[in-house]
DNA sequence: AACATATGTTAGGTTAGACTAACAATACAT
DNA sequence: ATGTATTGTTAGTCTAACCTAACATATGTT
């Protein structure tokens, strides 16, 4: 494994992965436009990731992405998704509370923690239903 | 409410009230040490805590807190034990895990998410005792 | 193919947070 | 009270992340 990334560049990673999957292309100003940052933050931040060989690319070369990065960024996702569904169907936030804290939180949990919370949802899920979201008020 | 700090000057405010509860009197010096950081980290981040008057003093003078001070510096902290108790009584993660993770998402986590966690503890202890801990293996 | 629009890059600036090294003030010990 | 050690401040540097404006390349339309 590589050396740890920042919160931001994890977040660019994310991006241009989750767009390769569902366009099989991804082109910097989508990058940009999903993470609201302009096309010059973007073309930085795609040249460090690719300095540490998790995407392919150069000036005005398509972009790809390496199967570290791809690994990279699969874990973001879980972390991102593992949080979204703990919040939301263990502690019964509305979806966009459930994004914003999963969109933070994933980039500084720990693996140890990220582990117990999925396997308490799972838990949870199975033994207990929605016993607090029914109990909970606010 | 005045404008939200930065992660970073809430550790610095944290750490003032933490100590000022513990000495009755706050060192620029306890501080650093404290947080790992130069004196002179330490120096700049209470200039920036008095301009916003969450803090008092001036050159070379003691530092003391202001009421607002203290009020931010209790909410960040009730963040931090209420995160705590989640991750160690309901997760069963080690205090240090705890701790760590606490010190970090403290700074990010919403305060709907932090009432829903606090409320499920609360729930949690008292239905459920340590069914999780004693069914979770890692 | 030529032009207009899109997109990508570069240059240069800003802010926040850290650092070290040098200097200033305070506190302590004799 | 004087000198040494501790603590606090300043000046200057660095990195990461963002920005705008200007320029370069690529794309798409006719």
């Amino acid at each position: 494994m590589g050396e740890k990334l920042t919160s931001s560049l994890e977040d660019y990673l994310e991006a241009v992965y989750t767009i390769l999957t569902k366009n099989n292309a991804v082109k910097a100003i989508d990058v940009s436009r999903m993470l609201n940052v302009s096309r010059a933050s973007t073309t930085e931040a795609l040249k460090k990731l690719a300095e540490k060989k998790l995407i392919n690319y150069g000036r005005y070369d398509a972009i790809s992405i390496t199967p570290e990065g791809e690994a990279a960024a699969k874990e973001v996702i879980k972390k991102h998704n593992s949080l979204h569904e703990f919040f939301s169907c263990v502690l019964g936030a509305s979806d966009s509370e459930a994004q914003d804290n999963a969109c933070k939180i994933e980039h500084i949990v720990s693996n140890d923690i990220l582990k117990r919370i999925v396997a308490f949802t799972k838990y949870y899920k199975k033994n207990f239903g929605d016993d607090f979201k029914n109990i909970y008020r606010s």
